[in-house]
DNA sequence: ATGAAAGCGCTAACAT
DNA sequence: ATGTTAGCGCTTTCAT
């Protein structure tokens, strides 16, 4: 192999001098004839664009960064636990912000608070135009205190009660665990457990309530033995666990509201390894449809979540907030509704 | 609600200036007592310090980037059809790069022209100093002729043949695929199908390619019937589209190797549907070892590809190239191996 | 309509 | 060891 990379020392990049001097007018009118069109001469219009087109001119993301103290960039914080509920979300977002042209930074915090502090660094260095934190909590770090004052922030999934200094996109957790559970009682069921999400987080607590509220409603009561908690995070691992509780049960359960669908999965597929089969010996309810929900075997009974929507949505939203025209528009909350879908895990008694 | 927002125009960000003033030395001193903190005696260093804590100062990222030509970001090429097999990938990347600094901007192609034009251009402006393609094609856009010279740039799971300018982390699709399809004939099997993935990609020709090598090692022939082609993507649907053909056989197959695991998770449930059962009736083999691989009923056989360690490796190889440190690294090819998961869809006959 | 020039915040020669 | 200064590439007054 021959090849020697020879990357930036090489050619010096071409700048907005080099189509200047090449289009005879100076680099103002270059600037203009970029971003105003209409405040030049079509005549030096054109000159100026054939420069371009001859250097392979692109303006510089950094000089204009500095310069116009706006770099176009968004920061999306995820929490990085790697479960497929995020991905559509990612690639929503990924569409509206670079459809007018903004790039997504993305940050996965992964709990811990080193990587909190550094995104929130990033923040601070002016990196990004705005942010939206997808993590159902917002950064402990004390570095984060002071970052909504400089760009806009935006919480997605679950917002901090009493913040209004952020736009919040979420959906009632608590009234749709509560339909979940009141379809399974509904559908005839008394004995109901709960496996819950990870410990803390505003999901978790959210969706616990509902569940406690549909209990409470139909007359039952909130039995500790049946309160699946601190199983993990919202992933199968947490429905493994769930399922040896399960079997270790006595008077077992005749549903099981699982507080996300890839627990539910877990859930299921454990039950099947010990020989239990859903619906037939239990039904199994889950939150957020992801992909998986409805190909699995039984196709799972869940609680839709609209992510792509709530991505759309709430992209929208921050680039109106970073683009400050027609005055500051203040944070909003958006709460949008969640379904049912009623499939295949969950059967009448 | 009172709240009026006031991001960047309210104070204005602090600069290395005001920290010089503050703690009574230059800018430059500043500049050396963070990047060079040997270069300044203690007392400087402390005062410095002291001020860059009392005005909770964070250096400008636009201004360094401008000067020292150097972003610290990376782009992450993605083809953005939302499946879950880049989701480690993702993680794995980011962890790497974040642990040094760099920032990883997501770019989804969507094998859209304008999208691949679209990060071309961000490439061009400097805005990341280097660019891993995980999409299998390094997109066709003539603006992306010139950036190989600009930035170093990775390829990740399939390289483009006699390429030399890139670095290129993947699989031997081709030898993984003659694995399984060898594991099946091993089995017993004679009649075996096999589901491609997406016309023209890189992997779907050479998985195809190892598909008609074990069976002609075994005397077998390909034939056309059992090739389901252009079903679509690395997907679900692929896999219930095949699930059509497949039950419009006279003589089917015993046993069917898809591209993908989506592919052939979408086949057993639509075979399922159609009251066909997985590995009673056929066999099915996958490719990836995604995530839901293991937990489906039943467990998928399948070929794991590394996708964590090979994010792991391809991040640091690039990191290795951006720095420039020790002479210019040249594009290295690092191929990694395929390891045959047995599971529960393949059955011995 | 266009040009000259200042300056965004930082780093790195060069000078002391 | 520290300060002075030029300048990265761009946008945007302010003149003309």
């Amino acid at each position: 192999m021959t090849t020697t990379e020879d990357h930036a020392p090489s050619a010096r990049a071409v700048t907005i001098q080099d189509v200047a001097r090449l289009a005879g007018v100076s680099t103002a009118t270059v600037s203009r004839a970029l971003a105003l069109p209409d405040r030049v001469t079509e005549a030096t219009r054109e000159a100026v664009l054939s420069a371009i087109r001859e250097t392979g001119y692109t303006p510089n993301a950094a000089a204009r960064s500095l310069r116009a103290k706006s770099t176009r960039m968004v920061l999306v914080l995820l929490p990085g636990i790697g479960n497929s509920f995020f991905t559509p979300v990612l690639n929503a977002l990924e569409e509206v912000f670079s459809d007018q042209g903004y790039g997504v930074l993305v940050g996965y915090t992964r709990q811990s608070r080193r990587r909190e502090t550094h995104y929130a660094r990033v923040i601070r260095a002016g990196q990004v135009d705005g942010v939206l934190v997808v993590t159902g909590n917002v950064p402990r770090d004390e570095e984060f205190v002071a970052v909504p004052d400089q760009v806009p922030i935006s919480l997605m999934f679950a917002g901090i009660p009493g913040g209004d200094r952020f736009s919040v996109f979420d959906v009632d957790n608590r009234a749709a665990a509560a339909t979940m559970v009141g379809h399974m009682i509904a559908a005839g069921h008394r004995r109901i457990a709960h496996i819950t999400g990870p410990e803390g987080s505003i999901e978790t607590n959210e969706r616990f309530g509902g569940y406690c509220d549909a209990l409470t409603a139909a007359g039952l009561a909130v039995e500790e033995s049946l309160v699946w908690r601190g199983a993990g995070n919202f992933d199968f691992v947490s429905g493994d666990r769930a399922a040896a509780r399960y079997f270790a049960l006595d008077d077992r359960p005749t549903a099981v509201f699982a507080a996300a669908d890839e627990i539910a999965l877990g859930f299921i597929r454990s039950l099947k390894t010990g020989g239990v089969s859903v619906p037939r010996d239990v039904s199994v309810g889950g939150f957020d449809d992801t992909e998986y929900a409805v190909h699995y075997d039984p196709a799972l009974t869940t609680m839709r979540q609209p992510r792509t929507e709530m991505g759309r949505l709430a992209a929208e939203d921050l680039l109106l907030r970073m683009s400050g025209k027609g005055g500051v528009k203040p944070p909003t909350h958006v709460r949008l509704p969640c379904e049912l879908v009623l499939r295949e895990s969950i059967r009448r008694l």
